[in-house]
DNA sequence: CGAGTATATATCAATTTGGCATATAGCAAA
DNA sequence: TTTGCTATATGCCAAATTGATATATACTCG
């Protein structure tokens, strides 16, 4: 599945800018599990425009480039329905966290504190944006389906990192005192 | 951090091919959380190398092009102690089955249904993949704790797919009678 | 008053992917 | 038996993607 089906998707709920979409991704439902640049989503919304599955409206601004407005037409929501009938690709997880604690052996111990730390934020964060979106938020089967896996496999490797920090947290005292 | 810093951290267990790294990080310790293609892999291995950070060795064989076989050097681990002291990067998670997901009430309940269970199994063959490496395993204290964030993950997961795949059962059994 | 944040679009070098090419051999099904 | 699949092994390359930067303005906070 390509950025131009992730836009339609988008813009399927509401109509955007490719600011706005970026927005999304990165602090709406879809933060947890979609990852896009201005450098795709721009190109990926005028392609789009080309082939007729969305239509454009400049909305003028004071001090800004104009606001390109983007909402998906009916050819474009065919064109979504068919997208997602694909089987989905295979889940892609890259973390740099689980490589470093690989080599936690190496490490100082300060720096595994900090790295499992800012972990355990990031994953908090996470699952606020999702506490956040639920509340304000338009539901729907679907949405509450995602939020309902992004929360049992957020709170899971929460819980799992704060009983390894309580481990480690006596001896830091120790040394502290 | 980039893919050379991974392939020296793969090499400081065991020196490998290229084509070894990239089944190690399919199959083995890292399947869960790194990716990499050959593409990648190739053109870092090479470049450690010029920089003194790896050495190769060729190995004759049969029918096949020679294997060349990396070693870390002594630069290369000291390259590679540094490379892990930088803070992670946030965790990178695509999804196109939770995308898929958000369209849940667009889509045919049979192929929901398909697309739940394949991801199921995807979390099932990560699992049992884990637990034979454990089993096989020169395992240290670094893959025991990646080892327990990634079974904590994934079984949050599964469980939580068992319960919505569940829910969903009864409906199938009444339409295919 | 300067730094930082937010709005908004866009470009582009560098990285990365995913597929292909090349070559050989074993194994299973049609 | 021959066709296709899998496995071993390296490598290239077009296409996709990232991450940083440019441009421009306005608001907020110390």
């Amino acid at each position: 599945m390509n950025i131009r089906t992730l836009c339609l998707g988008i813009l399927s709920f509401q109509e955007a800018s490719g600011y706005e979409i970026k927005k999304e991704i990165e602090e709406g439902m879809f933060s947890h599990f979609i990852d896009a640049s201005y450098g795709s989503i721009y190109p990926a919304l005028s392609q789009l425009n080309a082939e007729g599955l969305v239509t454009v409206r400049a909305e003028e601004q004071t001090g800004r480039p104009d606001k390109k407005v983007y909402s998906v037409t009916e050819a474009g929501r065919a064109a979504l329905a068919k997208g997602l009938l694909v089987v989905p690709a295979r889940d892609k997880y890259k973390s740099e966290f689980l490589f470093e604690m690989l080599f936690k052996n190496m490490l100082p111990e300060a720096h595994v504190r900090l790295a499992i730390e800012k972990q355990l934020n990031d994953l908090r964060e996470d699952l606020s944006r999702m506490v956040e979106c639920r509340a304000e938020g338009q539901t729907n089967e679907g949405s509450e389906f995602i939020m309902g896996y992004g929360e049992a496999v957020l709170t899971a490797g929460a819980k799992y990192l704060e009983s390894k920090l309580a481990e480690l947290q006596p001896k830091i005292k120790l040394a502290a005192e």
